[in-house]
DNA sequence: CATTATAATTGTACCGGTATAATTAATCAA
DNA sequence: TTGATTAATTATACCGGTACAATTATAATG
């Protein structure tokens, strides 16, 4: 096991408000608690505290305790949880078909936003998400060949950011997504199944590595009428 | 000076950031010169990297150091930092036109998100956002009166969260946010000057205090034209 | 019984220490 | 020059402590 002592108490203590199916402004047990029950000091605790309000499971409040953080609606994507769907729609069933995958030149947007040259390599992936049978996304993404030095399409087909942690060994650090909403092309239509000028939401992302190298740069267009998000946003930097 | 250590310090280092206009990728000073440049402890100096870190000012990598972090874009609406778009779009010129103001009784919905009953008087707070002189947003917010016990047209045509925070000296801790793209319909479309059915964007948020009570449920409706909107994600918790 | 003052509870700020892991720089061998 | 090994740098994990601030519970007061 090389999983963190505070991380591993984080995800137990998630795990036991699941289990309990404890609700909002449930109370968790007392620090000193939590410390001889995991065995830990007070800073190792607080540092897995935090990682849960940052996780949006829980929020502290000073003198009185802490408490669960539950949110009502179901089916909602995170938009924080930077990587797939996976975990946000898991009681959902939802699969991959892909258009296109190749090693070619970046176009120029791709290239200024992976930080390289117009000379570079890139491999290109062009796929459309389904959930539950209905179009979900359209999703182009360019990846830094120098750093994602090998794709197929069984990898594209599956989760490619669980290849890139696994198979390459690489880790993922922090991303900048983009949000807007506009009217859907003729083609982007037709992928989705929808009528040109429909609403759509298109979601630009650069993902980088811990190093902050930024090695995917990706485009995604929602179909409106299966699209729903959400966001947990903690006010701790006000 | 009520401002904490910690704050302070992350404060100094963003505003060393801004005015060196340090680019992504620049290193800052390690961490020991950092703690006997600002006379604090190892832990004090981390508590506030931390902080900037979440903020999305810098990324930290292990063995290596501390580096500036920046995203290329202006104009973007941060969904994170919370409240208002004073922060973000400081270059621009905001305003607010109220249209509707008066105590009364909750929707079932407002009523479900704040978590009181049908009884319950909320304020009622309905405006249109102005940016350079093109609307931007139709608002709509349900206010808890019991905990936001006063509003006239003057605050309301200001920030309403400054004076939340101010004048009522309530503290603002964490938010949900839930986003949909969808049509407009006729009344929203007047309001934005758009036509029905043109793309939107609807967030819905509602706002908790510090401990966990909800006291604000708002439904804004964006004009897609003028709205561009930016996230930035960590995976310290994947 | 309501109000106010006081005490107990509980989380946070800040200190500073040791050991360790990731990265980068320096050294050495082929 | 290249590649591998070693050393130096640097941030992180984890420990545990004191003082303090916010909240909540209790006691005192009228």
């Amino acid at each position: 096991m090389d999983m963190l002592k505070y991380q591993q108490i984080a995800n137990e203590i998630e795990k036991y408000i699941e289990d309990n199916k404890l609700q909002q402004g449930d109370k968790l047990p007392v620090l000193e608690t939590l410390m001889s029950q995991f065995e830990a000091s007070k800073s190792t605790i607080i540092k897995a505290l935090d990682l849960l309000e940052r996780k949006g499971v829980v929020f502290q409040v000073r003198g009185s305790g802490i408490f669960v953080r539950r949110h009502k609606r179901k089916g909602y994507i995170s938009l924080l949880s930077n990587q797939g769907f996976k975990e946000n729609l898991e009681d959902f069933h939802v699969t991959s078909e892909v258009i296109e995958l190749e090693v070619r030149k970046p176009t120029e947007e791709a290239a200024a936003n992976l930080n390289i040259g117009r000379d570079e390599d890139v491999y290109y992936v062009k796929r459309v998400r389904y959930i539950n049978g209905q179009t979900l996304c359209l999703e182009e993404s360019f990846y830094n060949k120098s750093i994602i030095t090998y794709l197929n399409s069984e990898i594209v087909s599956e989760s490619i950011f669980d290849y890139i942690k696994e198979g390459l060994g690489l880790k993922v650090g922090f991303s900048d997504m983009y949000l807007q909403v506009d009217k859907l092309s003729e083609e982007e239509a037709g992928y989705l199944g929808l009528k040109a000028g429909s609403p759509k939401l298109c979601v630009e992302t650069i993902f980088h590595l811990t190093n902050g190298q930024p090695f995917d740069f990706s485009k995604v267009t929602y179909n409106y009428e299966q699209s729903q998000f959400f966001v947990q946003a903690n006010s701790s930097f006000l």
